[in-house]
DNA sequence: CGCATAAATGACTAATTAGTCAATCTCAGA
DNA sequence: TCTGAGATTGACTAATTAGTCATTTATGCG
């Protein structure tokens, strides 16, 4: 699986091929199928495992901050030090979210671990603490400006990257909070 | 071209192969090769095809506008009408972005068409519009997230469109203007 | 040790791939 | 109507693809 992710995020799907696979991994490709009966096993496999894994990052130490833009700054660096310490997994997601390879079972099995960051943003509008925007747009909005700053790190290299961190997210609280 | 925008967006670079596209286009597989000698020459020109287009839409009537605020709202909805009316080409541009088979040449030349979008923000920092964050920070965040407002649309095809692009370009606005 | 089950192997296949090229077709101008 | 240069064609090739399976190797247990 980390053969087959670092494979497909520097050359695709199609553009890896499973003897490329097996050998990165140093097994047989019989071996693979063993695992993996088809190709679209091991995507939807490793999309599962990968969401996991970030819904679990992004979710850390949460609950023990004491104001909402505590928690919402929380899960932003939750996010964004997620991505810079696994760019494979982070360029992945980003690849193939909307990839027709993952299959709709997939999809929703992985929604199934958000519904926390729903609550959240709920509990936000709720107490007057951001505005009240459609909870998916914000939702939306604040996740890709967390991937836009990892992005951004990864292909500027900036100096301090810290700064453009919390750059980011006084960016992004601006444009969500009540006034 | 057009052909081979609507499949790469369907099924990926490698996913299509040449004889789709000559199909899909409905010639013979010949003729495609005569007009683009590889297929990564057909990407590259489409690559660049499809981002002089969407830069020059989203220039447009951008001086015509008094305030700094409603030039970059101009933009704002220049660029998610033309996400909105030209979906292949959106996508596709999302898809092969940081694509490896976009040549660092194709990528360059497609860059001065941007020049600007740079000049814009830099005005409106030195005007005191906007906050001084780094201006590539703030025009990444500012693209991303009218990404991220067509995306939005299309995948979960809200009832008053407007007023999702309106409160996109409101958290946008709050983020980056100098209160 | 011996045995049975499970895991790993890589040569193999049928299908598909990007790209070629000799043959055919098109059509403007004489 | 004839000519010829350029455009179009699709059968073809050598390489590669996802996936198979008979055989070999490793492992756990008495």
């Amino acid at each position: 699986m980390k053969a087959a992710l670092k494979l497909f995020t520097e050359m695709g799907f199609h553009g890896t091929s499973t003897a490329q696979i097996s050998k990165e991994a140093g097994v047989a490709t019989g071996t693979l199928f063993n695992y993996f009966p088809t190709k679209e096993d091991l995507i939807n496999g490793l999309y599962f495992d990968v969401k996991g894994q970030l819904s679990r990052s992004m979710g850390r130490e949460i609950q023990a901050q004491s104001t909402f833009q505590d928690k919402l700054r929380k899960m932003w660096y939750n996010l964004i030090e997620w991505g810079l310490d696994n760019q494979n997994d982070f360029l992945f997601v980003g690849q193939f979210c909307s990839s027709p390879y993952i299959t709709n079972y997939t999809r929703e099995e992985v929604m199934k671990e958000y519904v926390f960051l729903h609550d959240l943003v709920k509990e936000g509008i709720a107490n007057g603490e951001i505005r009240d925007y459609s909870e998916e747009l914000t939702i939306a909005m604040f996740y890709q400006a967390s991937r836009t700053v990892v992005n951004f790190i990864l292909d500027s290299e900036p100096q301090d990257k810290n700064k453009v961190i919390e750059d980011g997210f006084q960016i992004v609280w601006e444009g969500l909070a009540k006034k």
